[in-house]
DNA sequence: CCCTCATCTTACTCCGGCGTAGGTTCCCCC
DNA sequence: GGGGGAACCTACGCCGGAGTAAGATGAGGG
């Protein structure tokens, strides 16, 4: 499936930089189709049409590589996050742009998102930390909008964000999982519809006695 | 942290069932603490007082093991999910009910549920299948209510199910985590008011032309 | 009292996979 | 054109942990 980029004729030789950048692709397609564990180094390496010890000369070790695999998405995921909700002022359009853009990042570079959703290494602190903080800067990021908008305390605004947030990473897995059943922008329009439903107009639905 | 269950006299010989149970419940406690990888089948026959072998007279063998756990837990979900479902008529009672037995699961039982939520090896297709299947099973339980009272398409209703209970399994996991913060009841009825303003009334608004 | 069978133990084998020692080839610059 | 350094290779050490033989122990029936 999809032409595993470049198995190269395991004879070119590189420069430093460029191979650096390409073992971190191979490492990419390993570590996202078997996961940390069943990743082998060997294959790392044989896909990217070289021999170990050439990896080992970039990296100390795994983790490392994956380590730096994950911050660099994790990186990316927040980004996309914050220009979506900078790219309006209109907070209807913003919770669809938010939604967009956590639809995006699961449909782009490879998969890539499994690593920072999916990882089956979070049991180790160093990458559970990343991943909880990735998912903290997103929740923040909305939580910021909605304190903006309402008198909810901050504690309360950001389990909302929480639960937004949650909501957006599994309706967006969701629907890659199953393409073809539902197209992107309508998905995106239909779960950032029930979001904006949640949330806008919450402080007077609260002043009215919080009834249905 | 909670006196990890029993590490009997190491000296007690038990009739085959009991011995099962308690093997059973000294693997949840290390699967739980340390993720399948990092548990090691020395660390639970230790745990339940029993030398290695003991163990392989049960199951035969470590993925056995976490699959017996797997299914046992995951089958608690759902019933806990259906049983909410069923507790009322009132669907905005429905949605608190529903949300409540997603903080109830993972509040209860050792922490049982990073099983369900948190395997690292779900790159095994017999785990992801699992996983997926009792996410679906509690989505289309949910999916069902909101069939009944709405006339949006089956599939869009399966989506937005999906996007709630990714909702309820994130706010309760992350709110487990950040105990004391907020208390449970307050955090579950914060979120599921959330969700009920999210879709009630959801065929009103969409006839009255989609606005704000 | 002793035989039998189920329960349990010690002490291994085996294998996959990370990481490395030591030697080889090719390019570039003087 | 040859010396030097960077890029690369083959081949191995080694360790953790799953799973297994082969023997010890204790409880109940004859």
């Amino acid at each position: 499936m999809t032409a595993p980029s470049d198995a190269r004729a395991r004879g070119t030789r590189l420069p430093r930089v460029r191979r650096r950048r390409q073992l971190l692709a191979a490492a990419q397609e390993v570590f996202v189709a078997r996961g940390y564990h069943a990743a082998a180094m060997d294959e790392i390496a044989d896909r990217a049409g070289v021999s170990k010890p050439v990896l080992y000369q970039h990296f100390p070790g795994k983790l490392e590589l994956y380590l730096a695999l994950l911050e660099e998405h994790s990186e990316v995921l927040v980004e996309k996050q914050r220009e979506a909700l900078e790219s309006t002022d209109d907070n209807r359009q913003r919770v669809i742009a938010s939604f967009r853009a956590y639809f995006d990042f699961v449909a782009g570079d490879g998969e890539a998102f499994r690593l920072v959703f999916e990882s089956d290494l979070r049991n180790l602190p160093a990458v559970r930390e990343k991943s909880e903080e990735t998912f903290q800067r997103c929740a923040e990021l909305i939580g910021a909008v909605i304190r903006q908008d309402t008198s909810i305390s901050d504690e309360e605004a950001h389990l909302l964000s929480i639960g937004l947030v949650g909501m957006a990473e599994t309706s967006a897995r969701y629907w890659l999982n199953n393409h073809g059943s539902v197209p992107k922008d309508a998905a995106e329009q239909l779960v950032a519809r029930l979001a904006w439903r949640g949330i806008s107009g919450w402080d007077l639905q609260r002043a009215a006695g919080e009834q249905d």
